[in-house]
RNA sequence: GCCCCAGUAGCUCAGGUGGAUAGAGCGGCUGCCUUCUAAGCAGCGGGCCACAGGUUCGAAUCCUGUCUGGGGCGCCA
């Protein structure tokens, strides 16, 4: 249990109490918000606002509450968390931690491991996040970096939170992208062995198409140039998107994505799954057919408008099977809970999203679509839009081999979803020295520095008496350290990871000053015992930092 | 025109389900390496939290309006 959770336990409590024996008249207590974090050091490492809340309905002053409750709560000692409780002014409940308890921390932190700052908020359940989600028509470019980055860093998060999380990836192999996708490739294949093939008008016009005629003529000669029609796409634009599909995975492993499915929408078509969500749709009179298309009734539901599922020439739009993925993702599927993020270019199809839900008789809590807003990309003077629309394209691995994988994620990741933000290329380049992504792991490798110094050495902290961290900077470290688990469940219910990377700063600060003020590694046999204890705290911080820096997607560098 | 997101220090951004004196990094200025990595530490300076109303014991935070910036409003995806 959280130690916030089993603090707001003890006020609750308090106040029951208080209110059995009449030291305090009846009042509600809020549902959640409790118990918060401090500001300020000195005002504790909890506190309460609630005799500020309750003071009217209970007609007594905020302190005289706030000393009802801080007397009725009894301090743990050393085996729990509850220290010092008291009242403050205007009316607030304080709450600190027992320092005997929190010295104690360091060793539970080592012993949980690799599994320290998990918390069972998931209970289990679960949950998809799709992300990315990229046509596989061309290479991943910078505009879907942030995407991608955020949701793999929400994934792991969420896996951290209790979730049975599965990452996912939606191809889009089907229809009129994928058709003009296809006339494209064969137009550079006939191209590249000497034909005369216009590329079709709005045809894919990158390089990396021209590349890939080239290898595809290479490896076929010109047998599709007399092959049959059907023949030809199904098996050269199969080759094709295969070969993009490995482009597109090249470029997410670049950055530390992956994936758990890799999910066809041509399979919604191959087994009827479409069909069967159509006829459902059909027979509780979600469509209608007006202008020669069958229009999907999404105004009835809350959208703004009606939208097209099939259109005039009879040909689903991408929309059509956008709900029969939906409806195979909480259906056959089974998730209890679906995450989509997408970018700020398709926040108009949320309404319509949710809409769906209604149709398909599920709960719209039940999808989350989280919108990463645009990201600008600066070059020093040029500002370069990250947009699908933008000529200029800069590839996603362009920007890794450029920036480097952990400060691109650190980048993208310390900014909120719903935030425009600015990405300086010449900056990140220039002064990556000084971005904070080497402050916390320069963190981690002065840790890593200390216990392989202690390694050769032969020192064995298994049995280092805890009691002896008492320096400010020792606690101060434990605190921070303990802060994991709660931004881990915050996370789980904000679904905003950018609260790891501010974290890992916080907690990389913690571990310098510690570094500066205590001395761990010393020769003098006086020192043995503390040194014990500094190296089971240090041992604790490596940790807590390197499980941050993971669920970050960031590496734990062992030097620097 | 309608809808979504944002506006906080010179710059990039946290804080936002109301709480105590609004924070960080970068940039600027001062100090600190005989001992575990100075990619570090300590300190100084920097704010009408876009603006105007409202709700409240209390507003950067919630509500309304205005302004500014970005995005969206296709039988594209």
């Amino acid at each position: 249990m959280l130690v916030r959770d089993h603090i707001a336990d003890r006020l609750r409590e308090a106040a029951a109490q208080a209110q059995r024996d009449g030291t305090l008249p009846p009042f509600d207590l809020p549902a959640s918000g409790l118990v918060e974090r401090p500001q300020k050091a000195e005002h504790g490492d909890f506190a309460s606002g609630l005799p500020l809340r309750a003071a009217k309905a209970a007609r007594r002053s905020p302190m005289e509450i706030a000393s009802a409750l801080a007397n009725a709560i009894a301090p743990d000692g050393d085996g729990g968390p509850v220290g010092e409780v008291y009242a403050a002014p205007p009316g607030f409940v304080n709450f600190r931690l027992s320092a005997g308890w929190l010295r104690g921390q360091a060793r539970a932190i080592r012993e949980a491991g690799a599994a320290f700052g998990d918390v069972d908020a998931g209970a289990g359940r679960r949950v998809q996040v799709e992300f990315v989600s990229v046509n596989p028509t061309g290479p991943v470019h910078v505009g879907h970096a942030r995407g991608a980055v955020l949701g793999s860093a929400l994934a792991r998060t969420l896996a951290a939170a209790g979730f049975e999380v599965t990452r996912e990836y939606y191809v889009n192999d089907a229809g009129a992208q994928m058709d003009l996708f296809y006339r494209s490739v064969f137009a550079r294949y006939a191209q590249a062995l000497g034909k005369e093939a216009p590329l079709p008008e709005d045809g894919y016009r990158g390089a990396y198409l021209t590349e890939l005629g080239a290898e595809l003529a290479e490896r076929h000669g010109s047998r599709y140039l007399e092959a049959d029609e059907a023949k030809a796409k199904a098996e050269l634009g199969e080759e094709a998107l295969n070969r993009m599909l490995d482009v597109i995975r090249a470029d997410l492993d670049s950055i530390g994505v992956e994936f758990d499915v890799w999910f066809r929408e041509r399979d919604l078509y191959a087994d009827g799954r479409y069909e069967e969500t159509m006829a459902f749709l059909r027979e509780r009179g979600h469509t209608s057919r007006r202008d020669g298309a069958e229009w999907f009734a999404s105004s009835a539901l809350g959208d703004e408008k009606d939208n097209v599922i099939v259109r005039g020439t009879g040909a689903p739009t991408y929309f059509a099977s956008d709900i029969a993925y939906h409806r195979d993702k909480f259906g056959r599927r089974g998730f209890d809970r679906v995450i989509n993020v997408w970018g700020a270019d398709h926040q108009g199809h949320v309404p319509r999203m949710k809409a769906v839900m209604r149709a398909l008789e599920l709960d719209p809590d039940r999808l989350t679509i989280l919108i990463a807003q645009l990201v600008t990309l600066k070059d020093g003077e040029d500002i370069v839009r990250a947009s699908k629309r933008t000529g200029r394209i800069i590839t996603l691995g362009g920007l890794v081999d450029e920036v480097g994988a952990d400060a691109c994620r650190f980048f993208f990741l310390a900014r909120a979803a719903e935030s425009q933000m600015e990405f300086d290329l010449e900056l990140a380049k220039k002064q990556s020295a000084d971005n904070p992504v080497y402050y916390v792991q320069y963190a981690h490798a002065r840790i890593a520095g200390i216990l392989r110094q202690a390694a050769e050495r032969g020192a064995v902290w298994d049995d280092a008496d805890a009691a002896l961290l008492t320096d400010d900077a020792e606690l101060a470290l434990i605190r921070k350290m303990l802060q994991l688990p709660e931004v881990v469940d915050s996370i789980a219910v904000t679904l905003a990871p950018h609260a790891l990377p501010h974290y890992a700063v916080e907690l990389a600060t913690a571990f310098h000053w510690f570094y500066d003020h205590c001395r761990v590694l010393s020769s003098d046999p006086a020192d043995a015992e503390l040194t014990k204890a500094r190296l089971l705290l240090t041992d604790a911080a490596r940790i807590a930092l390197s499980r941050a820096l993971g669920l970050m997607g960031m590496s734990a560098p062992e030097a620097m």
